[in-house]
DNA sequence: AAAAAAATATACCGTTTGGTATATTTTTTA
DNA sequence: TAAAAAATATACCAAACGGTATATTTTTTT
Protein backbone atom coordinates (compact mmCIF):
# COMPACT_ATOMS: atom_id res chain seq x y z
CA UNK A 1 0.00 0.00 0.00
CA UNK A 2 1.01 3.70 -0.66
CA UNK A 3 -1.45 5.32 1.48
CA UNK A 4 1.01 7.32 3.29
CA UNK A 5 3.07 9.01 0.59
CA UNK A 6 -0.32 9.74 -1.18
CA UNK A 7 -1.32 11.71 2.03
CA UNK A 8 2.17 14.01 1.40
CA UNK A 9 1.79 14.96 -1.44
CA UNK A 10 -1.23 15.90 -0.91
CA UNK A 11 -0.32 17.74 2.13
CA UNK A 12 2.52 19.26 -0.34
CA UNK A 13 -0.12 20.70 -2.90
CA UNK A 14 -2.36 22.33 -0.06
CA UNK A 15 0.72 24.02 1.32
CA UNK A 16 2.46 25.01 -2.36
CA UNK A 17 -1.00 25.97 -3.98
CA UNK A 18 -1.37 29.42 -2.53
CA UNK A 19 2.42 30.16 -2.54
CA UNK A 20 2.80 29.56 -6.34
CA UNK A 21 -0.88 31.38 -7.10
CA UNK A 22 0.25 34.46 -5.16
CA UNK A 23 3.67 34.64 -6.64
CA UNK A 24 3.59 32.83 -9.53
CA UNK A 25 6.14 30.00 -10.90
CA UNK A 26 9.55 31.52 -11.28
CA UNK A 27 8.83 33.88 -8.09
CA UNK A 28 8.27 30.30 -6.16
CA UNK A 29 11.39 28.89 -4.87
CA UNK A 30 11.97 25.45 -3.90
CA UNK A 31 13.08 27.01 -0.94
CA UNK A 32 9.51 28.42 0.15
CA UNK A 33 7.79 25.19 -0.68
CA UNK A 34 10.16 23.39 2.00
CA UNK A 35 9.99 25.87 4.53
CA UNK A 36 5.97 26.46 4.04
CA UNK A 37 5.89 22.63 4.43
CA UNK A 38 8.75 21.88 6.80
CA UNK A 39 9.56 19.14 4.59
CA UNK A 40 13.18 18.84 3.31
CA UNK A 41 13.83 18.64 -0.83
CA UNK A 42 14.09 15.21 -0.80
CA UNK A 43 10.13 14.60 0.69
CA UNK A 44 9.22 17.28 -2.49
CA UNK A 45 11.63 15.40 -5.04
CA UNK A 46 9.94 11.58 -3.75
CA UNK A 47 6.33 13.00 -4.44
CA UNK A 48 7.21 15.28 -7.35
CA UNK A 49 8.90 15.02 -10.59
CA UNK A 50 10.11 18.49 -10.64
CA UNK A 51 8.66 21.76 -10.12
CA UNK A 52 6.72 22.42 -12.93
CA UNK A 53 5.18 19.12 -11.72
CA UNK A 54 3.99 20.57 -8.71
CA UNK A 55 2.81 23.44 -10.05
CA UNK A 56 0.75 21.57 -12.32
CA UNK A 57 -0.94 19.72 -9.54
CA UNK A 58 -1.27 22.69 -7.42
CA UNK A 59 -3.51 24.83 -9.91
CA UNK A 60 -5.52 21.60 -10.60
CA UNK A 61 -5.94 21.56 -6.58
CA UNK A 62 -6.28 25.53 -6.61
CA UNK A 63 -9.39 24.90 -9.57
CA UNK A 64 -11.29 22.51 -7.77
CA UNK A 65 -10.99 24.45 -4.99
CA UNK A 66 -13.08 27.09 -6.58
CA UNK A 67 -15.01 25.22 -8.73
CA UNK A 68 -16.28 22.66 -6.43
CA UNK A 69 -17.89 25.25 -3.86
CA UNK A 70 -19.28 27.51 -7.05
CA UNK A 71 -21.46 24.08 -8.18
CA UNK A 72 -22.78 23.13 -5.01
CA UNK A 73 -23.97 26.65 -4.70
CA UNK A 74 -25.72 26.37 -8.35
CA UNK A 75 -27.33 23.40 -6.40
CA UNK A 76 -29.30 25.73 -4.62
CA UNK A 77 -31.79 26.25 -7.62
CA UNK A 78 -33.02 24.40 -10.13
CA UNK A 79 -33.81 26.74 -12.50
CA UNK A 80 -31.67 27.89 -15.39
CA UNK A 81 -32.25 31.41 -14.78
CA UNK A 82 -31.61 31.05 -11.17
CA UNK A 83 -28.68 29.32 -11.65
CA UNK A 84 -27.42 32.28 -13.61
CA UNK A 85 -28.12 34.87 -10.70
CA UNK A 86 -26.37 32.45 -8.37
CA UNK A 87 -23.45 32.52 -10.38
CA UNK A 88 -22.87 36.31 -9.56
CA UNK A 89 -24.76 35.57 -5.90
CA UNK A 90 -20.88 33.09 -5.85
CA UNK A 91 -19.12 35.95 -7.35
CA UNK A 92 -20.08 38.47 -5.04
CA UNK A 93 -18.27 37.13 -2.15
CA UNK A 94 -15.36 36.06 -4.40
CA UNK A 95 -12.69 38.53 -3.12
CA UNK A 96 -12.94 37.00 0.25
CA UNK A 97 -13.28 33.93 -0.91
CA UNK A 98 -10.13 33.74 -2.77
CA UNK A 99 -8.08 36.19 -0.79
CA UNK A 100 -7.17 33.20 1.40
CA UNK A 101 -5.85 30.73 -1.67
CA UNK A 102 -3.78 33.51 -2.59
CA UNK A 103 -6.35 35.09 -5.42
CA UNK A 104 -7.67 33.74 -8.60
CA UNK A 105 -5.46 31.09 -9.89
CA UNK A 106 -7.58 31.41 -13.63
CA UNK A 107 -6.27 34.75 -13.63
CA UNK A 108 -2.97 34.84 -11.70
CA UNK A 109 -1.65 31.35 -13.51
CA UNK A 110 -3.23 32.60 -16.65
CA UNK A 111 -0.98 35.66 -16.92
CA UNK A 112 1.64 34.17 -15.46
CA UNK A 113 1.65 31.03 -17.71
CA UNK A 114 1.33 33.27 -20.93
CA UNK A 115 3.98 33.04 -23.17
CA UNK A 116 5.32 29.98 -21.55
CA UNK A 117 4.25 27.30 -23.73
CA UNK A 118 3.73 25.22 -20.48
CA UNK A 119 1.49 22.60 -19.83
CA UNK A 120 -0.19 24.82 -16.82
CA UNK A 121 -1.27 27.37 -20.00
CA UNK A 122 -3.32 24.29 -21.60
CA UNK A 123 -5.20 23.85 -17.98
CA UNK A 124 -5.88 27.28 -17.58
CA UNK A 125 -7.51 27.10 -20.95
CA UNK A 126 -8.77 23.80 -20.29
CA UNK A 127 -10.39 25.41 -16.86
CA UNK A 128 -11.99 28.58 -18.78
CA UNK A 129 -13.49 26.57 -21.54
CA UNK A 130 -14.94 24.01 -18.79
CA UNK A 131 -16.80 26.94 -17.01
CA UNK A 132 -17.72 28.61 -20.04
CA UNK A 133 -19.40 25.50 -21.19
CA UNK A 134 -20.82 25.19 -17.69
CA UNK A 135 -22.11 28.80 -18.61
CA UNK A 136 -23.71 27.86 -21.81
CA UNK A 137 -25.65 24.74 -21.11
CA UNK A 138 -27.32 27.07 -17.97
CA UNK A 139 -28.34 29.27 -20.46
CA UNK A 140 -29.47 26.72 -23.19
CA UNK A 141 -31.35 25.01 -20.41
CA UNK A 142 -33.21 28.40 -19.68
CA UNK A 143 -33.97 28.70 -23.28
CA UNK A 144 -35.13 24.92 -23.04
CA UNK A 145 -37.30 25.67 -20.41
CA UNK A 146 -38.55 28.66 -22.14
CA UNK A 147 -37.00 31.40 -19.26
CA UNK A 148 -34.61 33.06 -21.99
CA UNK A 149 -35.76 33.76 -25.59
CA UNK A 150 -34.74 31.37 -28.55
CA UNK A 151 -32.78 34.02 -30.58
CA UNK A 152 -30.31 34.54 -27.94
CA UNK A 153 -26.67 32.89 -28.77
CA UNK A 154 -25.76 31.11 -25.75
CA UNK A 155 -22.13 30.46 -25.79
CA UNK A 156 -21.50 34.48 -26.99
CA UNK A 157 -23.25 35.31 -23.48
CA UNK A 158 -21.74 32.78 -21.74
CA UNK A 159 -18.31 34.32 -23.25
CA UNK A 160 -19.52 38.21 -22.43
CA UNK A 161 -20.23 36.99 -18.59
CA UNK A 162 -17.21 34.48 -17.72
CA UNK A 163 -15.05 37.97 -19.57
CA UNK A 164 -16.66 40.76 -16.97
CA UNK A 165 -16.25 38.56 -13.95
CA UNK A 166 -12.74 38.01 -14.80
CA UNK A 167 -12.16 41.47 -15.65
CA UNK A 168 -13.81 42.46 -12.67
CA UNK A 169 -11.54 40.02 -10.39
CA UNK A 170 -8.30 41.79 -11.84
CA UNK A 171 -9.51 45.15 -11.17
CA UNK A 172 -10.56 44.23 -7.57
CA UNK A 173 -7.48 42.44 -6.73
CA UNK A 174 -4.95 45.06 -8.39
CA UNK A 175 -7.11 48.27 -6.83
CA UNK A 176 -7.91 46.09 -3.62
CA UNK A 177 -11.59 47.78 -3.85
CA UNK A 178 -14.13 44.99 -4.36
CA UNK A 179 -16.45 47.96 -5.55
CA UNK A 180 -15.58 46.38 -8.99
CA UNK A 181 -16.55 43.20 -8.21
CA UNK A 182 -19.83 44.11 -6.59
CA UNK A 183 -20.83 46.23 -9.54
CA UNK A 184 -19.81 44.06 -12.12
CA UNK A 185 -22.08 41.40 -10.82
CA UNK A 186 -25.07 44.04 -10.79
CA UNK A 187 -24.32 44.81 -14.48
CA UNK A 188 -24.56 41.33 -15.40
CA UNK A 189 -27.39 40.64 -13.61
CA UNK A 190 -29.47 43.99 -15.23
CA UNK A 191 -27.54 42.15 -18.50
CA UNK A 192 -29.62 39.22 -17.40
CA UNK A 193 -32.79 40.55 -16.27
CA UNK A 194 -33.22 43.13 -19.64
CA UNK A 195 -31.33 41.29 -22.71
CA UNK A 196 -32.06 37.30 -22.11
CA UNK A 197 -35.12 37.02 -19.85
CA UNK A 198 -37.94 36.80 -21.41
CA UNK B 1 26.82 66.84 -20.95
CA UNK B 2 25.79 63.85 -20.54
CA UNK B 3 23.52 62.82 -23.94
CA UNK B 4 25.00 59.71 -24.52
CA UNK B 5 24.27 57.88 -20.86
CA UNK B 6 20.92 59.44 -21.67
CA UNK B 7 20.32 57.39 -24.68
CA UNK B 8 21.62 54.64 -23.85
CA UNK B 9 18.99 54.61 -20.18
CA UNK B 10 16.55 55.00 -23.39
CA UNK B 11 17.90 51.98 -25.38
CA UNK B 12 18.27 49.54 -22.38
CA UNK B 13 14.41 50.47 -21.54
CA UNK B 14 13.02 49.96 -24.88
CA UNK B 15 15.02 46.63 -25.43
CA UNK B 16 14.01 45.22 -21.56
CA UNK B 17 10.17 46.55 -21.72
CA UNK B 18 8.95 43.95 -23.67
CA UNK B 19 10.62 41.28 -21.99
CA UNK B 20 9.19 42.17 -18.34
CA UNK B 21 6.41 42.73 -19.95
CA UNK B 22 6.48 39.24 -21.37
CA UNK B 23 8.05 37.30 -18.49
CA UNK B 24 7.47 39.25 -15.47
CA UNK B 25 9.99 40.51 -12.84
CA UNK B 26 11.51 37.23 -11.29
CA UNK B 27 11.63 35.49 -14.66
CA UNK B 28 13.58 38.11 -15.87
CA UNK B 29 17.23 38.07 -15.18
CA UNK B 30 19.86 40.06 -16.23
CA UNK B 31 21.10 37.99 -18.54
CA UNK B 32 18.25 38.20 -20.98
CA UNK B 33 19.00 42.11 -21.03
CA UNK B 34 22.55 42.10 -21.27
CA UNK B 35 21.68 39.63 -24.23
CA UNK B 36 19.12 41.43 -25.96
CA UNK B 37 20.82 44.24 -25.47
CA UNK B 38 24.18 43.49 -26.42
CA UNK B 39 25.58 45.25 -23.61
CA UNK B 40 27.27 43.80 -20.47
CA UNK B 41 25.93 44.20 -16.76
CA UNK B 42 28.53 47.32 -16.35
CA UNK B 43 26.12 49.44 -18.71
CA UNK B 44 22.83 48.33 -17.46
CA UNK B 45 24.28 49.14 -13.76
CA UNK B 46 25.47 52.53 -14.67
CA UNK B 47 22.14 53.33 -15.63
CA UNK B 48 20.15 51.95 -13.27
CA UNK B 49 20.17 51.20 -9.88
CA UNK B 50 19.14 47.82 -9.64
CA UNK B 51 16.84 45.48 -11.34
CA UNK B 52 13.89 47.16 -9.82
CA UNK B 53 14.99 50.35 -10.94
CA UNK B 54 14.58 49.12 -13.94
CA UNK B 55 11.49 47.27 -14.43
CA UNK B 56 9.86 50.58 -12.76
CA UNK B 57 11.50 52.42 -15.46
CA UNK B 58 10.28 49.72 -18.15
CA UNK B 59 7.18 49.85 -17.20
CA UNK B 60 6.50 53.40 -17.43
CA UNK B 61 7.87 53.49 -20.85
CA UNK B 62 5.47 50.65 -22.30
CA UNK B 63 2.37 52.17 -20.51
CA UNK B 64 3.78 55.43 -22.53
CA UNK B 65 3.76 53.49 -25.87
CA UNK B 66 0.40 52.31 -25.02
CA UNK B 67 -1.39 55.76 -23.51
CA UNK B 68 -0.07 57.80 -26.22
CA UNK B 69 -1.65 56.20 -29.56
CA UNK B 70 -4.69 56.06 -27.61
CA UNK B 71 -4.56 59.83 -26.74
CA UNK B 72 -4.13 60.63 -30.56
CA UNK B 73 -6.76 58.17 -31.61
CA UNK B 74 -9.18 60.04 -29.43
CA UNK B 75 -8.37 63.53 -31.21
CA UNK B 76 -10.03 62.54 -34.15
CA UNK B 77 -13.22 63.87 -32.93
CA UNK B 78 -14.08 66.86 -30.89
CA UNK B 79 -17.30 65.39 -29.54
CA UNK B 80 -17.14 63.50 -26.68
CA UNK B 81 -19.86 60.48 -27.18
CA UNK B 82 -17.78 60.12 -30.32
CA UNK B 83 -14.36 59.72 -27.83
CA UNK B 84 -16.32 56.97 -26.56
CA UNK B 85 -16.50 55.29 -29.65
CA UNK B 86 -13.00 55.95 -30.51
CA UNK B 87 -12.09 54.09 -27.19
CA UNK B 88 -13.54 50.98 -28.38
CA UNK B 89 -12.85 51.42 -31.90
CA UNK B 90 -8.89 51.61 -30.64
CA UNK B 91 -9.13 48.68 -28.60
CA UNK B 92 -10.31 46.68 -31.62
CA UNK B 93 -6.86 47.16 -32.50
CA UNK B 94 -5.36 46.40 -29.37
CA UNK B 95 -4.26 42.63 -29.44
CA UNK B 96 -2.46 43.34 -32.72
CA UNK B 97 -1.29 46.44 -31.32
CA UNK B 98 -0.18 45.02 -27.92
CA UNK B 99 1.28 41.89 -28.84
CA UNK B 100 4.75 43.04 -30.44
CA UNK B 101 4.72 45.26 -26.79
CA UNK B 102 4.91 41.54 -25.79
CA UNK B 103 1.17 42.14 -24.05
CA UNK B 104 -0.91 44.46 -21.86
CA UNK B 105 1.67 46.21 -19.41
CA UNK B 106 -1.64 46.59 -17.27
CA UNK B 107 -3.25 43.70 -17.09
CA UNK B 108 0.38 41.21 -16.57
CA UNK B 109 2.82 44.00 -14.40
CA UNK B 110 -0.64 44.04 -12.42
CA UNK B 111 -0.98 40.50 -12.06
CA UNK B 112 3.01 39.89 -11.69
CA UNK B 113 3.10 42.87 -9.25
CA UNK B 114 0.36 42.06 -6.95
CA UNK B 115 1.46 40.80 -3.01
CA UNK B 116 4.55 42.47 -3.91
CA UNK B 117 4.83 45.40 -2.03
CA UNK B 118 6.57 46.80 -5.12
CA UNK B 119 6.66 50.93 -6.24
CA UNK B 120 5.67 48.78 -9.58
CA UNK B 121 2.14 47.77 -8.23
CA UNK B 122 1.50 51.59 -7.10
CA UNK B 123 2.24 52.57 -10.45
CA UNK B 124 0.18 50.18 -11.68
CA UNK B 125 -2.86 51.60 -9.86
CA UNK B 126 -1.90 54.93 -11.10
CA UNK B 127 -2.04 54.40 -14.36
CA UNK B 128 -5.29 52.77 -13.75
CA UNK B 129 -6.72 55.40 -12.26
CA UNK B 130 -5.22 58.09 -14.84
CA UNK B 131 -7.38 55.27 -18.01
CA UNK B 132 -10.33 55.54 -15.84
CA UNK B 133 -10.21 59.96 -14.61
CA UNK B 134 -9.74 60.21 -18.43
CA UNK B 135 -13.02 57.83 -19.39
CA UNK B 136 -14.54 59.77 -16.75
CA UNK B 137 -13.82 63.07 -17.48
CA UNK B 138 -15.23 62.04 -21.52
CA UNK B 139 -18.66 61.08 -20.01
CA UNK B 140 -18.95 64.19 -17.69
CA UNK B 141 -17.91 66.28 -21.16
CA UNK B 142 -20.87 64.11 -22.83
CA UNK B 143 -23.18 65.09 -20.20
CA UNK B 144 -22.30 68.91 -20.21
CA UNK B 145 -22.68 68.69 -23.64
CA UNK B 146 -26.48 66.94 -23.28
CA UNK B 147 -24.73 63.85 -25.31
CA UNK B 148 -25.28 61.56 -22.43
CA UNK B 149 -28.16 62.11 -19.50
CA UNK B 150 -27.56 63.69 -16.61
CA UNK B 151 -28.84 61.06 -14.60
CA UNK B 152 -25.84 58.91 -15.50
CA UNK B 153 -22.91 58.09 -12.97
CA UNK B 154 -19.68 58.99 -14.91
CA UNK B 155 -17.39 57.43 -13.01
CA UNK B 156 -19.20 54.06 -12.72
CA UNK B 157 -19.59 54.17 -16.12
CA UNK B 158 -16.06 54.46 -16.51
CA UNK B 159 -15.02 51.68 -13.68
CA UNK B 160 -17.53 49.41 -16.26
CA UNK B 161 -15.94 50.18 -19.07
CA UNK B 162 -12.54 49.64 -18.15
CA UNK B 163 -13.51 46.59 -16.32
CA UNK B 164 -14.99 45.24 -19.12
CA UNK B 165 -11.98 45.92 -21.26
CA UNK B 166 -8.97 44.61 -19.09
CA UNK B 167 -11.47 41.25 -18.56
CA UNK B 168 -11.46 41.50 -22.63
CA UNK B 169 -7.66 41.70 -22.86
CA UNK B 170 -6.95 38.90 -20.03
CA UNK B 171 -9.58 36.57 -22.47
CA UNK B 172 -8.04 37.08 -25.28
CA UNK B 173 -4.44 37.01 -24.38
CA UNK B 174 -5.25 33.40 -22.05
CA UNK B 175 -7.45 32.12 -24.79
CA UNK B 176 -5.42 33.26 -27.70
CA UNK B 177 -8.64 34.46 -29.29
CA UNK B 178 -9.25 38.13 -30.43
CA UNK B 179 -12.95 37.27 -30.34
CA UNK B 180 -13.50 38.09 -26.86
CA UNK B 181 -11.74 41.76 -27.52
CA UNK B 182 -13.88 42.57 -30.54
CA UNK B 183 -17.47 40.86 -29.36
CA UNK B 184 -16.40 43.16 -25.91
CA UNK B 185 -15.99 46.06 -27.80
CA UNK B 186 -19.53 45.63 -29.30
CA UNK B 187 -20.86 45.15 -26.02
CA UNK B 188 -19.19 48.20 -24.89
CA UNK B 189 -20.70 49.84 -27.61
CA UNK B 190 -23.88 48.80 -27.18
CA UNK B 191 -24.19 49.86 -23.61
CA UNK B 192 -22.44 53.41 -24.37
CA UNK B 193 -25.84 53.39 -27.09
CA UNK B 194 -28.61 51.71 -24.96
CA UNK B 195 -27.53 52.67 -21.71
CA UNK B 196 -25.84 56.24 -22.08
CA UNK B 197 -26.51 58.35 -24.81
CA UNK B 198 -29.80 60.34 -24.99
C1' DA C 1 45.34 66.85 -29.46
C1' DA C 2 45.92 66.16 -24.53
C1' DA C 3 43.58 65.78 -20.11
C1' DA C 4 39.52 64.91 -17.60
C1' DA C 5 35.40 62.72 -17.15
C1' DA C 6 32.14 59.62 -18.16
C1' DA C 7 30.52 55.25 -19.70
C1' DT C 8 31.15 50.54 -20.65
C1' DA C 9 33.55 45.88 -20.26
C1' DT C 10 35.73 42.49 -17.54
C1' DA C 11 36.23 39.73 -13.79
C1' DC C 12 34.69 38.53 -9.80
C1' DC C 13 31.69 38.15 -5.31
C1' DG C 14 28.56 35.50 -2.14
C1' DT C 15 24.02 33.56 -2.45
C1' DT C 16 20.39 31.04 -4.31
C1' DT C 17 18.62 28.24 -7.83
C1' DG C 18 16.55 23.50 -9.33
C1' DG C 19 17.91 19.08 -8.98
C1' DT C 20 20.29 14.53 -7.44
C1' DA C 21 22.89 10.72 -5.06
C1' DT C 22 22.92 8.63 -1.01
C1' DA C 23 22.25 7.92 3.87
C1' DT C 24 18.79 7.50 7.30
C1' DT C 25 14.41 6.91 9.04
C1' DT C 26 9.77 5.37 8.82
C1' DT C 27 6.32 2.48 7.20
C1' DT C 28 4.66 -1.74 5.39
C1' DT C 29 4.95 -6.58 4.52
C1' DA C 30 5.80 -11.16 5.92
C1' DT D 1 9.16 -8.58 15.35
C1' DA D 2 12.43 -9.08 11.65
C1' DA D 3 13.06 -8.10 6.82
C1' DA D 4 11.82 -5.51 2.85
C1' DA D 5 10.28 -1.54 0.91
C1' DA D 6 9.15 2.91 0.78
C1' DA D 7 9.65 7.64 2.06
C1' DT D 8 12.21 11.33 3.93
C1' DA D 9 16.57 13.83 5.37
C1' DT D 10 21.22 15.10 4.46
C1' DA D 11 24.78 16.65 1.80
C1' DC D 12 26.11 18.01 -2.21
C1' DC D 13 26.30 19.56 -7.39
C1' DA D 14 26.94 22.79 -11.30
C1' DA D 15 24.65 26.68 -13.01
C1' DA D 16 22.52 30.93 -12.65
C1' DC D 17 21.27 34.73 -9.83
C1' DG D 18 21.71 39.98 -8.68
C1' DG D 19 25.17 42.95 -7.78
C1' DT D 20 29.97 45.29 -7.42
C1' DA D 21 34.94 46.73 -7.81
C1' DT D 22 37.96 47.83 -11.04
C1' DA D 23 40.08 48.03 -15.54
C1' DT D 24 39.42 49.68 -20.12
C1' DT D 25 37.39 52.23 -23.53
C1' DT D 26 34.86 56.04 -25.25
C1' DT D 27 33.28 60.54 -25.00
C1' DT D 28 33.61 65.22 -23.63
C1' DT D 29 36.02 69.23 -22.18
C1' DT D 30 39.90 72.21 -22.30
Amino acid sequence: MTTKAKLTAQYIIEVSAPIFNKNGYAATSLNDITQATGLTKGAIYGNFKNKEDLAYASFKYMVNSLLKPLSKHLELSNSPIQKLFLITDFYRNYYHFSKHLGGCPVLNIGVDANNSNSELLNKVRDTIQRIQDKLCSIIEDAIEEGEISTEINAMQYAKRIDTMIQGAVFMTYTMNDDFYMKDTMNLIDQIIEKELKI
